[in-house]
RNA sequence: GGUCCCAUCGUCUAGUGGCCUAGGACGUCGGCCUCUCACGCCGAAAACACGGGUUCGAGUCCCGUUGGGACCA
């Protein structure tokens, strides 16, 4: 049994957008399951448009997505010359041939054949020119292309696609494309093949985007006397009106890195991405990574393309609510000591981060990402909607402070009298807090949750939280009776 | 225009001829819990694109139509 080789090979022409993150790690978890090698590599064969700022941000998104590559990166440029002497084989072999005709020549052809509704397809012109001929027009320096050969035969072209299934193309419904451009450039078409050549690809898992180009590869494999290797066409990932997604329509929200920023675990995403158009037959949707290079297989892979349901008019989201919610979901149910390393460089970044979190407040700290970890969304969150907890210096949320400290103008007198009696306490605990409290309420014959909600508000600036008691514990005596006095200037 | 692919709730999907009165998840709405919010739990609305076959029986097989997508031009 042959070693499974598959590789992620994107251009970069751009930024890692989240259909290049799917079939790259579609393409890791096939390589892990089958304890093969993933390989990545760079088609940058169109130098005007590829930029190293690209290439690193694929690298960046691969590794912060947790995709290893095993080899490469690979840089296809570099492998120009063995696609060249591909095409040259080709030549030699009779498989392809040079042609001489020109743009204008096949522009004529193509609008006479349009004109007479007929399906424009090369006429093979040049397809059989002597040698003698074309060593002759070569020397009078006409410019030529490489076109390949298609057997002018009934009979078509046919592979098994782990995907698809069994796929046919009859050769009569393929002209003899191009391969080698008249500058000695070659096409797409037969450098990702000779790539996946000498790289050894044993299973090309790619965009259903390629199936069209597969049994020109193949008859390319073929000629060269190669074995195809198996391949795998998955489904795209359109937007809401089943476009292509693309950052310059969508806008970074399409960007792994945008993911990043907003404060994604990387897991979550990658949770996301594999069941945007994969599925198993059971109704489980949350995998670690090992349930999930387990479970996953390429006939799981959807025949449909799916939708990346985002929708730029809705301000609660922005990105899809799927993938929102399974990032909540992660933060709430990971351990604790697998998120904190996303919460503290998040609080690092904004400077709300205290060395002592990892020593002697550790306890301290946990207790408060306990607290407030089922309340966010994202990691982002710990440090806008966690500040009060680790800083004085927060805002009061204008909707909070006229809910619940301007409801009742009698709180002028009670959150005093409650700060007095909080501040006589000997033990500052959730049950002396809580009794405090309901004992005062008595006392004023109110109801509780009217001075709950308004300490609430007193000490964290929001009307949202978690329990009130747990975080007076949490903030200690001191900062509840001094955040208490603060606050009755909204009064 | 040619070739190919696809089609189940708003979205992601289960479903491979009878277990389907079509299941789950997100989202939406309602309820419980409750000091608020969230979590959790309970419940509701919500889909087999259409038309023909085949079959005792079709979401499931075949053909057509429509719609969408990809590739090539």
């Amino acid at each position: 049994m042959n070693q499974v080789r598959v590789r992620f090979a994107p251009s970069p022409t751009g930024y890692l957008h989240i259909g290049g993150a799917r079939t790259a790690l579609y393409n890791w978890l096939f390589a892990r399951k089958h304890n093969g090698t993933f390989i990545l590599r760079i088609e940058d064969t169109d130098a005007e448009r590829s930029t190293e700022e690209s290439i690193k941000e694929i690298l960046d998104g691969l590794t912060w997505l947790g995709l290893a590559w095993d080899e490469g990166p690979y840089f296809q440029s570099k492998r120009i010359k063995d696609h060249q002497a591909a095409a040259e084989k080709l030549i030699e072999t009779g498989h392809a041939y040079k042609c001489f005709c020109t743009k204008e020549q096949l522009d004529a052809k193509r609008l006479k054949a349009q004109q007479a509704k007929i399906d424009y397809k090369y006429d093979g012109t040049c397809r059989a020119l002597s040698p003698d001929v074309v060593a002759q027009r070569e020397q009078q320096g006409l410019p030529s292309v490489v076109r390949f050969k298609i057997p002018q035969q009934s009979g078509c072209v046919a592979f098994d696609d782990k995907v698809y299934g069994h796929i046919e193309k009859q050769f009569d419904d393929i002209e003899d494309f191009v391969i080698l451009r008249s500058d000695g450039k070659p096409l797409y078409l037969l450098s990702s093949a000779i790539d996946d050549v000498t790289d050894r690809i044993t299973h090309v898992i790619r965009g259903q985007d390629g199936l069209g180009n597969t049994p020109k590869q193949i008859l390319i494999y073929n000629a060269l006397g190669y074995t195809p290797p198996i391949f795998a066409h998955m489904s795209l990932t359109l937007d809401t009106r089943k476009a292509k997604i693309s950052k310059r329509k969508h806008g970074e929200v399409v960007t792994v890195a945008y993911y990043k920023e907003r404060g994604f675990i990387p897991w979550a995403l990658c949770n996301f991405l594999a069941l945007l158009g994969w599925s198993t037959p059971d109704d489980r949707e949350f995998f670690s990574r090992e349930e999930l290079i387990d479970a996953f297989s390429l006939e799981g892979i959807a025949r449909h393309n799916s939708i990346f349901n985002y929708n730029p008019d809705d301000p609660n989201n922005w990105t899809d609510p799927k993938a929102i919610n399974m990032n909540a979901r992660y933060i709430s149910m990971l351990r604790l000591d697998e998120i904190i390393p996303y919460v503290r460089e998040e609080l690092q970044a904004v400077g709300l981060w205290d060395s002592a979190y990892d020593n002697e407040k550790k306890l301290w700290f946990d207790t408060i990402i306990e607290l407030i970890r089922t309340r966010v969304h994202t990691i982002k969150d710990f440090a806008t909607k966690g500040r009060p907890y680790f800083s004085d210096d927060f805002l009061f949320e204008e909707k909070a402070v006229k809910k619940n400290l301007q409801k009742d103008a009698n709180l002028k007198n009670y959150l005093p009298q409650l700060a007095e009696k909080l501040d006589s306490l000997d033990t500052f605990d959730l049950k002396t807090t809580e009794n405090t409290i309901r004992e005062i309420c008595e006392e004023l014959t109110i109801k509780p949750g009217l001075l709950i909600n308004a300490v609430r508000t007193a000490v964290t600036g929001q009307s949202a939280g978690p329990g009130l008691f747990e975080i007076l514990v949490a903030l200690g005596k001191q900062k509840t009776i001094h955040r208490i006095h603060k606050a009755l200037d909204l009064v």
